[in-house]
DNA sequence: TTTAAAATAGAAAACCTTTTCTATAAAAGG
DNA sequence: CCTTTTATAGAAAAGGTTTTCTATTTTAAA
């Protein structure tokens, strides 16, 4: 049987009243008195039961945390993020992982609202749920906050990396390194790569470089390591194509890997002949050889906002009203995958 | 204000018993009845507060996961074990990220007790606290298991891979390819690194090899990107120096990245001048050119079988006295970065 | 001293369920 | 038609806290 607050209350000979005015230290008790009341509970070894305290105080002191895949490594950075800032305030996460189901998001929601969460963060793009307006009504019942979840004219809370300026910065490092036949590699569907190809698109066009429709390499979607070789195997046949690019833009450091690879393959020097910029510094854009230039998405950063935002929109129970949304800078982190254009077209 | 059961209760005309009796299907109630109940919690969108109920079923179905970093890339695979299984079972995790503090992890020990959590399962080595007999003691209070954390004469609920097996099977292998002069590469301290170490100098002697003291390379403890870089070094200077290994044994598929790298900045070729051999099998094995052949975890295994562990100790109340001990067996998975050896000694 | 104010402690209600025990209505048996 | 069983429903206790309100003791003021 575990030991409660009323065998505290037998053992220090006190009200259970008392006991919880030493615990929660939120009225005065006399000294003589609480040091009893403190021998007992380290005799008893006791710890507070935070169901019933949840249950009472109306806050539990949890929220949760809704992941599309634990093994992306981007998300586990975010995570860290939120766990670091969110531990530090006393709370305790629970883990959510959706698989990329849409499904299991909501069913996820579901049991995070019966656990009497005080808050939501949900990480990814993972749209559906996004369009259909569910989050928008989430948002009144539960404080919720969206990272990189963007979508115009979502009424949610919401913390996002400016990744329309990280694509312009990145681009224009690679144009003042010389580079003019510029290829750019994306994924399907995703709406933040829909972004970056219109931001590519429109530099180029700004540039009065006309953009080749083969330079637009598209893969399928896949996890990480198809990615990364369907990325390899992609920029390979560009590589080997008329008029090859001198540098590539990849939409996040799995493709920037794949192209490091491909040029392996090929025996093409990086940077020296063929320069690659990756997008999210992840961790492993510091393994290959060279280690990759990329634009730092900041994750843990974006966890610990994401957390922040949270917390005041827990706190913040007056200001009901008004939505809030925060956009994070970017930066460039330039390693050595990056050169001056061996060639002008 | 939330919507209660007594709200759904008196939306239905009935009393609360019998709604909870819908709710919970562990009575009979008739039919008619039960449409009403469940008409009125459907209109009222209600969901049932788990906070109450577990306080009165001591029973929360939340399990709490110790993770010593989340970033660790090894970890959230043996995460995602855990969730798939618990998920399934109905569970949510509680994830507690101790960056590899035994002050922190001994501190989430005691929110997730506050937390009633129905079970714990710790991973990693972070052998202070098991040595100390903090583990064992807590035992005794709530069901625990142990990931990959075992240490002789311990008195927990263990799981664990089979390093041992598994480092034979490298090394058998390498030498079944001619590779005689090979190299072992480990991290300072951490005990999995000692074992490894004992079976290679083990399986050398058996074979009649001198063990040459050069040929033990040990570098310093650092994150997972730190762990690359000084890899690479220390391969480095290995095969710069005399009579240098045909072969190398790495602790962990981050040390072998590092090799990988070692190579290709000598310009040696992997696999056909020097076999490279990893362990673990995480995702970053398949990232380098060649993809690592290395030893597998199985770590989404090790998750899943913690979990059963966990969720049978749960259970069984009864068999109170038995500890359970599971070891998994591990794998080979040959990829492009080991060949017969050039040369011998 | 007597009275008012301040300090300290306790009793009981509240939080939202589940579950045991009791009560009623319907069906079955005689 | 009356009694016993069965099916169904409700009342109330329990679970472990916090908090409000009341009661007592101590201190200060008169």
């Amino acid at each position: 049987m575990k030991t409660t607050i009323e065998d505290v209350a037998k053992e220090a000979q006190v009200s259970i009243t008392t006991v919880s005015r030493v615990l929660n230290n939120n009225y005065p008790v006399k000294e003589s008195t609480r040091k009893k009341v403190e021998k007992a509970i380290a005799k008893l070894n006791f710890t507070p039961n935070s169901l019933a305290r949840g249950l009472i105080r109306k806050r539990t002191y949890t929220v949760g945390v809704i992941v599309p895949s634990m093994t992306n490594l981007f998300f586990p950075e975010v995570v860290k993020g939120i766990e670091d800032c969110m531990g530090q305030n006393e709370y305790t996460l629970f883990l959510c992982d959706t698989k990329s189901e849409p499904e299991y998001e909501r069913r996820h929601v579901g049991r995070l609202k019966e656990r009497q969460v005080d808050g939501i963060v949900v990480i990814g793009p993972m749209s559906e749920n996004i369009r259909s307006g569910f989050f928008e009504a989430l948002t009144k019942e539960v404080p919720l906050v969206l990272v990189n979840g963007y979508h115009r004219g979502v009424r949610c809370n919401f913390i996002l990396t400016d990744e329309e300026m990280g694509t312009l910065e990145a681009l224009e490092y690679l144009q003042a390194l010389g580079h003019r036949n510029i290829a750019f590699l994306r994924g399907e569907q995703i709406y933040s790569y829909d972004v970056k190809e219109e931001i590519f698109t429109r530099i180029m066009k700004q540039s009065n470089i006309p953009v080749m429709q083969e330079n637009i390499l598209v893969i399928p979607e896949g996890n990480s390591v198809e990615t990364v070789d369907m990325s390899r195997d992609m920029v390979i046949r560009r590589l080997e194509k008329g008029n090859p690019p001198t540098a590539i833009f990849c939409c996040n450091d799995w493709m920037a890997t794949g192209a490091v690879n491909a040029a392996k393959h090929l025996g093409v020097r990086v940077p020296e002949d063929f320069s690659i910029i990756g997008f999210d510094n992840i961790v492993i854009s510091q393994l290959s050889e060279p280690k990759l230039t990329t634009i730092d998405q900041t994750m843990f950063k974006l966890g610990q906002g994401a957390a922040e935002l949270l917390l005041e929109v827990i706190e913040g129970k007056k200001g009901e009203g008004s939505l809030k949304k925060v956009i994070l800078e970017t930066k460039l982190v330039k390693r050595n995958s990056c050169a001056v254009a061996s060639r002008t077209v």
